[in-house]
RNA sequence: GGACCCGUAGCCUAGCAUGGAUAAGGCGGCAGCCUCCUAAGCUGCAGAUCGCGGGUUCAAAUCCCGCCGGGUCCGCCA
């Protein structure tokens, strides 16, 4: 709704009606600072230029019901029509609603994409909260979303693992990514001072990129064992990929030797000694970009630039979620599509999570795992619960589990990608205030006012916008932003933006929850009070789904 | 050495794209609030020369330049 209100201020605005000098602040719902931009090319005063821009206006929009100009500011505000169909448009939508037609289009979103050697740790879940949160915003704007893991099975690091699960084998009684990761680390230690094993690790890449049976067979028995407990975890976190697509696929299908060829058409390769090189300096780069090594063999850019080849036939846009260590190799990648005259993807860029002692390294061994937190977060949760008599254990496990993932996911989110990280456990292990735990308990707060509601057979709603106060006026106000901030994820990449949004609905709601009385009140206040009530459980409720956090009814 | 990102109260963050009306939350600290819809909540107090220095502007946390501190990248690795 806030989305109609917008548009209704840029049209009565006019040639006036320019989007960047709209603001959302505490003075008004919309303020327009054009003024003072006029103002500077024409040397005169804003505030008499704003009055002056005011008096042309002609006034009448159903949804705007003052328009004031105050010290240069032109300050729209929504008038009671508009509050009442916020509010009976989330009654009467319900779980649609915040939804939207976007432009029609096909988006592909790829994130995770860790190399299947081993277990997720916490600085791959970012990747992973970032790029479903993504996914699931895109679609409640109505775009065709598909997810992508990009299954890196080429790399060198997995052929050590495979020379690894030969010669150890695997403990068969462990989650397999664990047990992965273990013949990762041990194998790597004895590669790192052993010629000979070197040269074992260079014939099997060779072997596996030729498609020999042997390699490929074995590639796939470890790659698939690392990814059986990769997507055990993300299904703990709530997140699930659509399709998992393996590098090797395009080296075996063809798009490698297509873009190469594309790269020749376009001039853009050199040979020297007998490898294939992306001239990077006409791109504006220092460093030269090998696809093929002397040895005929392809690279990991290679794959990568087919990947996005196959992604320009299937997808309208695409996203990558990737983290900052890939900023050069990502952008030199947008370069030579563009230069391909082929689409580039969008690149999210996420900072590092760090531990206080330093970064993490999967092949040393030095990292906090997904799993672990999620274990951890998990049972502080159920300490919480367990304080409640009225639940049975099947609810209190649940609710557990909610508040536990929903903590993890929130803590990721809410933070701007591009702000590294510092993992913390104590941290990570609190539930109070800016956590998903309280947004939850706001959910959970009106569900309870709704349940009892109906107990007493008095569950009618009925909005009176008359009846507004403040507090209600402004809750309504937030409630009505749900697609407008959904729009602005969309636009910008940053779905820090949303969570930021319902953490500030849901203090909005425990103002108004611990100010007003709901139940015991007359009962036009009652049916009003309640109707807004139930808007805000829907909001809460849809609003923590984009979020993939699990809007539970008690707690 | 070069490139990119970050630097906002003791701590964690929002705001920076598109410069404007008192720099906004939370944690921690202090003082309060449950015979009343879930206290995982609410109220109040204390706490910030927005890393430092210059510049642009009527106006800078926001734009430009320089510096400092932290991170990342600069392989015929992935």
């Amino acid at each position: 709704m806030f989305r109609k209100f917008r548009s209704e201020v840029l049209r009565i605005l006019g040639n006036y009606g320019d989007e960047r000098f709209l603001r959302e602040t505490a003075h008004a719902d919309i303020c327009s600072t054009i003024a003072f931009k006029l103002a500077k090319k024409e040397g005169r005063k804003p505030s008499e230029l704003a009055n002056e821009i005011v008096s042309t206006f002609k006034f009448d929009s159903d949804y705007i019901g003052k328009i004031e100009s105050v010290n240069g500011y032109i300050n729209f505000y929504t008038n009671q029509e508009f509050l009442e169909e916020t509010v009976n448009a989330i009654l009467d939508e319900d779980e649609n609603y915040g939804s939207f037609d976007a432009e029609k289009q096909r988006v592909l979103i790829e994130h995770t994409s860790a190399n299947p050697d081993g277990p997720l740790h916490i600085g791959h879940i970012r990747n992973s909260i970032i790029g479903d949160t993504l996914a699931r915003i895109f679609r409640k704007a109505g775009i065709d979303v598909r997810t992508q893991y990009y299954v890196n099975d080429m790399g060198r690091q997995i052929a050590i693992t495979c020379i690894g699960y030969k010669k150890f084998g695997v403990d068969r009684n462990k989650k397999p990514d664990r047990a992965i990761v273990e013949a990762y680390i041990k194998m790597n230690r004895e590669v790192e001072n052993s010629a000979n094993l070197e040269k074992e690790v260079e014939k099997l890449m060779l072997d596996y990129e030729a498609g020999k049976d042997y390699a490929v067979k074995l590639f796939e028995e470890v790659v698939n064992l690392a990814l059986e407990g990769i997507k055990e975890t993300l299904l703990r976190l709530n997140v699930k990929h659509d399709e998992y697509v393996w590098e090797s696929m395009f080296v075996r299908n063809g798009y490698v030797e297509r873009i190469i060829k594309m790269l020749e058409e376009r001039e853009m390769l050199k040979e020297e000694d007998g490898a294939l090189i992306i001239d990077m300096k006409k791109l504006g780069y220092e460093k030269d970009v090998v696809v093929k090594r002397k040895n005929g063999t392809t690279l990991y850019v290679t794959r990568d630039l087919a990947y996005h080849l196959w992604k320009n036939e299937n997808y309208d846009k695409f996203v990558n979620v990737l983290g900052s260590d890939h900023k050069l190799i990502g952008r030199q990648l947008q370069d030579i599509m563009t230069a391909l005259r082929l689409k580039p993807p969008e690149i999210v860029f996420f900072e590092f999570v760090s531990l206080p002692e330093g970064s993490m390294s999967t092949r040393r061994g030095k990292f906090v795992s997904a799993d672990e937190l999620i274990d951890r977060v998990y049972e502080e949760a159920k300490k919480i619960v367990e304080k409640r008599e009225d639940l049975t254990e099947k609810e209190k496990s649940e609710i557990a589990r909610a508040v536990a993932v929903g903590a993890l996911r929130y803590d990721f989110v809410r933070i701007a990608p591009e702000k590294p990280m510092t993992f913390d456990w104590s941290k990570a292990l609190d539930f109070e205030r800016q956590s998903s735990a309280y947004i939850q308990y706001s959910h959970a707060r009106a569900c309870s006012i709704l349940r009892k509601a109906v107990r007493s057979g008095k569950p009618e709603v009925e909005f009176s916008p008359e009846l507004c106060n403040a507090e209600e006026r402004k809750l309504v106000m937030l409630l009505s932003k749900f697609s407008w901030i959904v729009e602005r994820v969309l636009r910008t990449l940053r779905p820090n933006i949303f969570a930021e949004y319902l953490m500030e609905t849901a203090s909005a709601f425990n103002d108004f929850y611990t100010k007003y009385p709901v139940l015991k009140v007359d009962a036009e206040l009652r049916m009003h009070r309640l109707a807004l009530v139930d808007a805000c459980r829907i909001v809460l409720r849809n609003g923590l789904n984009l979020l993939g956090i699990d809007a539970i009814e008690k707690m």
